[in-house]
DNA sequence: GCTTTTATGATTGACTTCGCGCATAACTAT
DNA sequence: ATAGTTATGCGCGAAGTCAATCATAAAAGC
């Protein structure tokens, strides 16, 4: 009884590090028959350890960045179009502040294909630079901090004061609310972090899709007044409905 | 000709991204037969960019963290062996710098199963903080600095700076060669930050398996008489063939 | 200690996936 | 245009994978 949650611990574990493994290297590095790996890898799939796939199991398709792709799934359409409107904000060599959650990250998607020449992208965004590292054309800088793995992104006092040794040319911001005090965020780190790198930006550009206006969060972000861009796909009707009175040039066409 | 290579490209970048397709996924999104898939799937498994697995296809078992895994496997045992060794050094509410490399990654692995309570692991390794984030008893905290995807750590003049907003109980360094003169590593980023590193820990651990000895590396990262503690399996034979001559008390046993 | 429960490994048959060959379609180059 | 090259889709047999069943071995409960 015991011995068989350990040895499925062992495994949930060797998938933890080798990402995929088929079925013939299971039973020789646990040492059991076919039939018995095949059922500590059922078990560990009803517990949402890992993934099976036809000859083997994978871990990171679930571990690596949680809820960060089924989020991305949700209006996906919407962020990517809202992405290419925010790479046209881009120009060449310029310093990018890149935010964390999904809707940077469709930025960083959008980056990867139609990526302009030499670009320096700083985010905290770990998803998003996994995904960038490999352009030749941009240069990926973490910022330092604690990692939080449910949010895949880096936060935290360290953070705070990794920020102070840059300027950015653009950053490009979340959030997770817009009423008419103005804009609302999750995490109390995450709304601290943001209010230094508006600080260290030249143009800061929030980028938020037309589900989120009305919506507050926990923590208050920016009023109104202070937000130099906004980018949305929602309706100018839609805005004012929620009583969000922005300057038009304050805002960006999706 | 050049729409089949476009849509191999967009084959590799959509694996980059799921990590794992089933074929049929591939089919639809592609848009081809099965046939096809199978030889897009075949054409990139040539080219190394993706492994293929029955029924699928998966990237990052390739691309994150490459050369990573290779090296990893070279000496296992030894590298097993040191890390448990290392482990018997961390107390319980330390906070420890873990270093960029494979043998210190092996660490992490070690930490994962035998770790003990509360924990602030500091790295610049991402392989090892993905590893460890998992952990409740350890908060890990990624290093500012630049992604290298080639050696998968964080380096470069953000990170020197990042380093002097922390205390180190204990660092786990690694190197890339031991002679009469010194340690040596090959990277003179990677050296800089060794350096800001050992200046604010109270102990400074130098990791370092028997086959380094007597090897010498581009960059020149101390001389022998600033190890605190050199952790290795080399033989005191091996050691003094080499010409290196470390006191009893620096000499951890593994 | 003996019974009950649980875990394991072998076997079986249904099903899936694989790569090959071939015919057709699309695309190049002269 | 037209001949040659390359890409594609389908069908097939071979090989691989899966879940279910069953007999046996190991553990657990009383």
């Amino acid at each position: 009884m015991h011995v068989v949650l350990a040895r499925r611990e062992r495994l949930a574990q060797m998938l933890r590090e080798h990402s995929y493994l088929p079925l013939s290297e299971v039973c020789e590095r646990l040492g059991v028959s076919e039939a018995t790996a095949r059922r500590d890898l059922a078990a560990l799939e009803r517990e949402q350890a890992i993934t099976r796939t036809r000859g083997g199991a994978i871990s990171e398709y679930n571990r690596r960045f949680p809820s960060f792709r089924d989020r991305l799934e949700l209006g996906a359409a919407v962020k990517q179009r809202l992405a290419a409107a925010a790479c046209k904000q881009i120009r060449s060599g310029q310093v990018v502040w890149l935010d964390g959650g999904t809707t940077c990250y469709a930025l960083a998607q959008t980056l990867l294909t139609a990526a302009p020449t030499a670009l320096t992208v700083v985010t905290n965004n770990l998803p998003a630079a996994e995904l960038l590292a490999d352009h030749e054309q941009i240069a990926v800088h973490l910022l330092g901090g604690q990692y939080f793995r449910r949010s895949s992104i880096l936060a935290g006092a360290n953070s705070l004061s990794a920020v102070k040794s840059w300027r950015f040319d653009l950053a490009f911001l979340g959030a997770e609310g817009l009423t008419h005090e103005g804009l609302w965020n999750s995490v109390v780190d995450v709304v601290a972090l943001q209010r230094a790198i508006i600080q260290r930006a030249d143009e800061a550009i929030v980028c938020l899709d037309a589900a989120k206006v009305g919506h507050r969060a926990a923590e208050f972000l920016l009023p109104l007044a202070e937000i130099q861009h906004l980018l949305t796909d929602a309706l100018p009707v839609t805005l004012s409905a929620a009583g969000v009175k922005i300057p038009k040039k304050a805002l960006l066409a999706a």
